[in-house]
RNA sequence: GCGCCUGUAGCUCAAUUGGAUAGAGCACUUGCCUACGGAGCAAGUUGUUGCAGGUUCGACUCCUGCCAGGCGCACCA
């Protein structure tokens, strides 16, 4: 059993307007969930946008609309999925489901399990989100963590919904702050052999991992390089610094449940003939010219709002340079779109990374680059301020610790990534319902429990032939129409490259299910018909909150 | 000064991307435990959607101008 109406009334409205020549433009034809349920399952407000093209008020081309809309679902012969249709002023028509149609939403989950909700497209994208990227330099921050959430939920939500998804993790790890890191090192290597009148380095990094890190330098070379400044034992200390800090993230995002395709090195990858190349490239398209001794990119052609240099005069790079030939690879390695997700001090680089994949010959929707909007943390209201610098922060590590991993998944979902979001560390430790986690996994774990003491009857149950029309109480519809939504609010999640909408969505199904459960008894062995029918129900929800939760990369236990 | 993001109930936030009467939780008031998990449910109160215009059948949503907050404006990364 498988078809989507959706779908078919949306065939069929654009067959209308075809037939009848209503109009000669594109219409969207959205069918979309009214909020009250006096207006119907599904709305379409198709009339209203064809006012101009027919001259017509909006009610008569609803009307119109509605006849010949009758005249096609029996032909497709799906009449018995519609109980009604009405048409509301100004010219909305609202399409109420049968209870066929209602039974047939549990049928699918039924038999879709952990695929329900699942899209499968024929044109698949390749898609690579970036994500995390974190310099090799220090611990990851919230910043990080948040980004990290995002991009592992929305990887996993793209792929269900029918994309081919990569993650990829590039690890920034040449230049001047490795640099800078192997001099931290190497001070704090040398001073922990007592050495004194030595300054800590300009740019260097301050956090106490670096002091642990030295204790292990010691451990492995002595003191071999305690009056050793060369810029080969900086390197040396610096890939030292790098290698061991990037394990820690490893292990770090692994405990939070992310795990990535690909840790892309800069150093191994971008390499100097790999920049060139581009820079060539560039410069046959008449894009690079050079001004005061440096090396500029004409970016301002593709809507920069100024020219940015690639080559400094003193000859190296800039970041953004070989950031170009990364994008580049990006591409080539046969991705058709990319997606970056960044901290909100990034967004200056927007422009010019997008104007680079231009001028490299690609749409600007190919390259889409999400600002993911600071968490601030919060505990006992007040608030907890975070500078890597100054190397005073809440790591990922510890903020794991401190909540866990599946409250920290969830509420870093729980606002739009434009948002910026309060996390309030006390609420997310919380074992109670005004606590989102637990209110969700709480109703997994219910119906788990449920389905325990249901379990003695099983078989007993299972030869009863379910019948859905026993599941007639409102309590009982407003489930079914919330389940019925799930592919629209995956779709939007899609759309919008956001997963929060679907935290949102179970905080929604959940508070159904609670409704409904305080109402009606679910398993009552004198009732054998209706606690079939009702635990098939139940069942149901519990399906898709665990793919819902499974897709923010948060757990759904049986047993809390 | 320029750019990006944000502004919705006392607080934290929704609102299916332009839909119908702007909704939840917290807090406050009141009920509900001899039934499958009370980590729960039900009911009540709470609004000039920052302000002012505009676009249209319809605006929290789009446009313009203000106001407030956050972030960013390098030949740093």
């Amino acid at each position: 059993m498988s078809y989507d109406l959706k779908n078919i009334i949306i065939q069929s409205i654009k067959e209308i307007i075809q037939e009848h020549a209503l109009t000669n433009k594109d219409v969207l034809i959205e069918i979309e969930n009214p909020k009250e349920p006096q207006f119907g399952d599904w709305s379409v407000n198709t009339a209203m946008k064809l006012v101009k093209d027919c001259k017509k008020p909006p009610l008569e081309i609803a009307k119109f609309l509605n006849e010949k809309l009758a005249e096609k679902l029996k032909q497709k012969k799906m009449e018995s999925k519609i109980a009604k249709i009405e048409i509301k002023s100004p010219g909305f028509i609202n399409i109420f489901l049968s209870a066929n149609a209602m039974h047939d939403v549990l049928r699918m989950i039924l038999e879709q399990a952990n695929d329900f909700g699942k899209t499968n497209l024929k044109n698949k994208q390749r898609i690579l989100i970036e994500f995390v990227s974190a310099n090799p330099t220090g611990p990851l921050s919230i910043a990080h963590a948040r980004q990290a959430a995002v991009g592992e939920s929305l990887a996993s939500i793209l792929a269900f919904r029918g994309q081919t998804v990569s993650k990829e993790y590039y690890i920034n790890d040449y230049g001047n702050q490795i640099r800078n890191l192997g001099l931290s090192l190497l001070f704090r290597y040398q001073e922990k052999l007592g050495k004194k009148d030595i300054d800590f380095p300009e740019q260097g990094y301050k956090g106490d991992y670096l002091i642990e890190l030295a204790q292990k330098m010691i451990d492995a070379e002595g003191s071999n390089f305690l009056n050793d400044n060369s810029e080969q034992t900086v390197k040396k200390f610096a890939e030292f610094a790098a290698n061991s800090i990037l394990q820690g993230i490893e292990q770090e995002l692994k405990d939070f449940g992310v795990e990535f395709d690909q840790w892309f090195s800069q150093k191994d990858h971008v390499t100097n003939d790999k920049i060139n190349q581009v820079l060539t490239e560039l410069k046959n398209k008449n894009l690079i010219y050079e001004l005061d001794g440096a090396t500029w990119f004409k970016s301002t052609e593709f809507g920069d709002d100024k020219d940015r240099v690639v080559i400094k005069s003193d000859g190296l790079f800039t970041y953004l340079t070989p950031d170009i030939a990364y994008h580049k690879m990006k591409f080539d390695r046969g991705f058709d779109k990319l997606i970056d997700i960044l901290g909100p001090d990034h967004h200056g680089y927007i422009n010019r990374i997008k104007a680079a994949a231009c001028a490299l010959g690609h749409n600007k929707a190919d390259l889409e680059v999400l600002i993911i909007q600071l968490a601030t943390l919060s505990r006992a209201g007040k608030p907890v301020k975070m500078s890597t610098r100054a190397g005073e922060y809440i790591t990922l590590e510890e903020l794991i610790e401190e909540v866990g991993c599946d409250a920290a998944r969830f509420f870093f979902l729980m606002r739009r990534c434009d948002s910026q979001l309060d996390f309030d560390l006390e609420l997310a430790k919380k074992h109670s319902m005004d606590n989102p986690v637990y209110y969700v996994q709480y109703a997994h774990a219910r119906i788990c429990s449920i389905f325990e003491s249901a379990n003695q009857f099983k078989s007993e149950l299972e030869n009863i032939e379910i019948n859905f029309d026993l599941l007639a109480e409102q309590e009982c519809l407003d489930l079914i129409r919330r389940m019925n939504a799930f592919s629209d609010v995956l779709e939007l999640c899609a759309l919008t490259l956001d997963p929060q909408a679907l935290t949102t969505y179970l905080r929604q199904l959940a508070a159904d299910f609670h409704g409904f459960y305080s109402k009606h008894r679910v398993f009552d062995e004198s009732k054998g018909e209706l606690s079939r029918a009702r635990l098939v129900l139940i069942g149901c929800v519990r399906q898709v909150i665990a793919i819902g939760l499974k897709l923010l990369g948060v757990s759904a236990p049986d047993k809390m």
